[in-house]
DNA sequence: GCCAACGTTGGC
DNA sequence: GCCAACGTTGGC
């Protein structure tokens, strides 16, 4: 079981839209970033849990948790030339970009803001404060341990 | 809205 | 295969 972190800006998807079907499973399209696809092609699996974060926003934060429900498979928005995400490289036999299917599990009590975790030395580590441009990270188990309490869900999901 | 960081493209 | 130009991301 891995843990990732995916982000998101909030005016194009948010936690609250997941949130507002929470029996249902939202396809995460449009990673268009060879490495965020490779760990959505090879390496991010079903119950693989994941912290949800909003970027480009004033206080850009991690604000609750989904997980997997289905692993990587051809994101076929790459596919529709109505789609804003169209790769005209992209085809059927050679679909290039994938995507998975995630689920709402549990909102924080409290957003754990960028700002935050910056000032903890033991986050400083992430991608995403090293190289914030990575929409698609893993999160080591220690880190997945603090932010969640961070977050308010020490006795976990 | 600015701009640094960084990923991609394409000429050579 | 190098690298300059260009485009995008995302914090501020």
């Amino acid at each position: 079981m891995n843990y990732w972190l995916f982000k998101t800006e909030p005016g194009c998807f948010s936690f609250d839209d997941l949130k507002k079907r929470p029996e249902m499973t939202e396809p995460w399209d449009g990673v268009r970033n060879f490495q965020a696809r490779n760990y959505l092609r090879d390496s991010v699996k079903v119950a693989d849990l994941v912290l949800f974060y909003h970027s480009n926003i004033p206080e850009p934060a991690v604000v609750g948790v989904a997980d997997i429900v289905r692993a990587g498979y051809p994101d076929t928005t790459a596919l529709n030339p109505y789609s804003e995400h169209f790769d005209p490289k992209a085809s059927v036999n050679k679909p290039i970009w994938y995507m998975v299917d995630v689920r709402y599990r549990k909102q924080f009590q409290q957003s754990v803001t960028l700002e935050r975790i910056k000032q903890n030395q033991l986050l400083v580590g992430m991608p995403l404060v090293k190289r914030s441009r990575l929409s698609i990270q893993p999160v080591s188990e220690s880190e997945w341990q603090i932010i969640l309490t961070m977050g308010g869900l020490l006795n976990g999901l």
